[in-house]
DNA sequence: ATGAGTGCAAAGGCTTTGCATTAGG
DNA sequence: CCTAATGCAAAGCCTTTGCACTCAT
């Protein structure tokens, strides 16, 4: 039942587990709340605030920022800060599966990515390494592509 | 003489080569940005506003950000993003090598961090992949462990 | 009824900008 | 001298917060 054991859930599962997840903290699965993780889901990639309330049309900016962490605190969404402009929000990987971040740095767009487990496995074996040498506790790892997107290049 | 074919600048070139990037985009070497300058070979790792300020005593915050955009346009300097709090400054990885960064989920310290060649070699291959599957024309990959600094344990 | 959720507007906090002054070439 | 650089203060921008209203239970 803790995030860890769900690796990835199925999209008609999505909103029951996000209603247990905001449960388990006190918190109800409103509209306003459903509309957001409805655009996450389509999205299936970060977006920022202008984005969401583009999908969900009467819901308050400070609505969505105050509804987004609390989604946030119930471990389904996660913020993922790319540039120092908009935050994005994604939901967690307990959700979506472990992905990376492509960020073009000419219009700031990030889409999902995903690579081999072999190599995350590497990586994180390496990364464990390193960070135990430091006296540093891993808990997880950040991997981000920086380039330019399909649409301008 | 491009930024590409400088690996490591030895500590002792790094005012000549800072002095020679600022020339070319007709900014002078100023006192103030040597000091910042200054701070960050020292720190060896990124710092915040507020530390460069307490490195470089009378320095202005308004010049502190300008002089850093200054030499980040000089290519000397690199924002680094890791949580919605204080941006942080770093000198280039043509000063520095190829290297990655710890970041404190309590504290928010981020230290630098580097892992063997053939993994990044390994990976940098497998991101190329997926980025291309995509369209997305990949310049570089960021690469974050996140987890608990030796002093928040 | 009763407390959580929401909308609107105001406040916060980091960063940028305007303008007069200073300094480097 | 003349333009770049600086300090101070004000403005900007994303985000958070206060408060009254609404809605669901």
């Amino acid at each position: 039942m803790s995030a860890h054991t769900h690796v990835h859930v199925q999209a008609a599962d999505i909103a029951h587990h996000v209603a247990t997840q905001l449960g388990e903290i006190g918190q109800r699965f409103t509209s306003g709340r459903r509309s957001i993780v409805d655009a996450l889901v389509k999205a299936q990639r970060p977006l920022s605030i202008p984005e969401i309330l583009k999908h969900t049309k009467g819901l308050a900016q400070s609505s969505a920022y105050r509804n987004l962490t609390v989604l946030e605190n119930a471990g389904v969404v996660v913020r993922v800060i790319t540039t120092d402009e908009w935050a994005r929000f994604e939901l967690s990987e307990d959700l979506t599966g472990h992905h990376h971040h492509m960020v073009c740095s000419v219009c700031g767009a990030v889409d999902d990515v995903r690579i081999p487990d072999s190599i995350e496995n590497e990586l994180d074996a390496a990364l464990e390494r390193v960070a135990k040498k430091q006296g540093f506790a891993m808990a997880h790892h950040r991997l981000d592509v920086v380039g330019v997107c399909k649409s301008c290049r």
